[in-house]
DNA sequence: TCAGTTTTCGTAGGGTATACGAGAATACGC
DNA sequence: GCGTATTCTCGTATACCCTACGAAAACTGA
């Protein structure tokens, strides 16, 4: 990534054409290449800026940014992150290789629009839209919603989410969870770690699963074939005396069966101790 | 990965040269590529089996399978996951890329290998050993064993830990993890689940921040300059009405500043929290 | 000395991202 | 209707990645 140098000069081209009044965005955002990735992040958002005018002059575009970024999403979602390569996202549309780099700077932009479409697709109720009463429903909704996207986008569990791509998709997930976790009425600086803390459980327990279910797809072998190929490791490796409490635990079947089920009461066992944990605070304050 | 066939007779060989008595371990365990790769794993643990025994005829080899290993940390460590290719690590050994297919399998393989190594760097007390008396301090104890591994070796926060690699360091990890959860008297299951919720929280944010510090040095950019950097979202993009949340905890300036003390405060707040909760269990049962 | 065994590693082949530049397609001014 | 400026398309080349294959080197025991 980002091995060689950083021109460009294509795409810079290509925003300047989208502007708003007298300058281009790059311009009156310096041009820094941040400016120009919050440029495609908040593409279909021009309300507030103004409309997207394209250019008229030149060959006309065969396709748009959505198309590559829902196909660079679909090829994923089907055959692992790995598919989608530039090649395999080309190929998907029935362009060149190269031809992308007319809607995406690099790789690593594509990945960033990827994730905050996926990010946007959650349903979650804006400010002032109906939702749960109950804070622990409103925390559910984010939680099952969250769920379902990493099982529909298992990849998204394999990106880093330090320095996230800052989109709609992104900021309305956290307007979500912090107005649902405002309604306990700690302090500013509690919300927000409490919620932190949330999405850090949940985002970790979702992906996974999705993941592990995944692997159990792609790979055609289940967690307990896994385990049961790795049978030498009682026999011939695990020593009871330095595993007490494993062997104890085993012994009263505590592991559970590796069924979904299963799963799911692991996953939310984790997030109602957790939410016990929050909720405590707010008794203790009145 | 894993593209090509999965043959590797040459390593057949030489883990057939490490037999315990009569029949080879890969013998015994079928051969399987599942049990080459836990022989590996546990090749310090060797007293439960039989001693190696190195073969005596043919060339000696330069390396042993530990330098390998340590080599390819010690430049994910300083360099990033990326630099410890199979051609990087040869380099830092002195010796030609192929030759470490001699010691590993893939380099697949290589990353398991790697990871239960880190993992078992914890210097957590085994059974009988002593260690903390309260609950909470033995928890503590193995969180900031964690965060110190994580820190000390970024990269593992970029691993999958599906389908971990099942050696003695993360046998040793789990097993301190379990004995401490079970002092709580919980039922098997519970205990078992409340240790995974636990290793889910502490895992991904001790992965998070350690990639955050990471993120920092190699980029020379910490994450202030990078929010520096996106001022354009605020005054191009973001929609108060659409955040209210958000736009409210910042005028209460709610996010904190971004020094490791705050970083280090909300890693706190979460795990307290989610202890708080596994806690009241017990209470609820006396 | 030589045969058998093991390790070393160069080469080749298929994958990845992407810089560069030539050529094709389009719109506007004349 | 014809340049010409502009824009999009994409083949080629470079520098990485992992690893299969096979020849040569090094070592032991007979």
């Amino acid at each position: 990534m980002r091995k060689f140098g950083d021109d460009s000069a294509q795409l810079d081209d290509r925003l300047d054409g989208a502007r708003g009044g007298e300058v281009g965005i790059l311009e009156r955002s310096g041009g820094g290449p941040a400016g120009r990735t919050l440029a495609l992040l908040w593409r279909n958002r021009r309300e507030r800026t103004a409309e997207a005018v394209p250019p008229r002059l030149g060959r006309k575009p065969t396709l748009d940014l959505d198309a590559v970024v829902t196909a660079a999403i679909a090829l994923a979602d089907v055959q692992g992150l790995a598919a989608a390569s530039m090649n395999g996202v080309a190929k998907a549309l029935g362009v060149g290789t190269m031809t992308l780099y007319t809607y995406v700077p690099s790789k690593d932009e594509l990945l960033d629009l990827m994730v905050d479409q996926v990010l946007g697709e959650r349903e979650l109720p804006g400010p002032g839209e109906p939702r749960p009463a109950d804070w622990r429903d409103q925390i559910e909704l984010y939680s099952e919603q969250t769920r379902a996207m990493f099982r529909r986008h298992p990849w998204l569990a394999r990106i880093s989410t330090i320095r996230p791509p800052v989109g709609p998709g992104m900021l309305a997930g956290r307007e979500y969870l912090l107005s649902a976790c405002a309604v306990l009425g700690l302090p500013a600086r509690q919300t927000n770690t409490a919620a932190l803390a949330i999405t850090t459980y949940v985002d970790s327990a979702a992906g996974l699963e999705a993941e592990s279910e995944q692997v159990e797809r792609t790979t055609g072998q289940s967690n307990d074939a896994w385990w049961h190929e790795r049978n030498d490791l009682w026999e011939t490796y695990f020593d009871v005396e330095r595993h007490p409490t494993m062997t104890a635990i085993w012994n009263a079947n505590g592991y559970g069966d590796g069924t979904r089920e299963a799963a799911d009461e692991s996953y939310r066992f984790g997030l109602d101790r957790l939410l016990d944990g929050i909720e405590a605070l707010t008794a203790n304050q009145s």
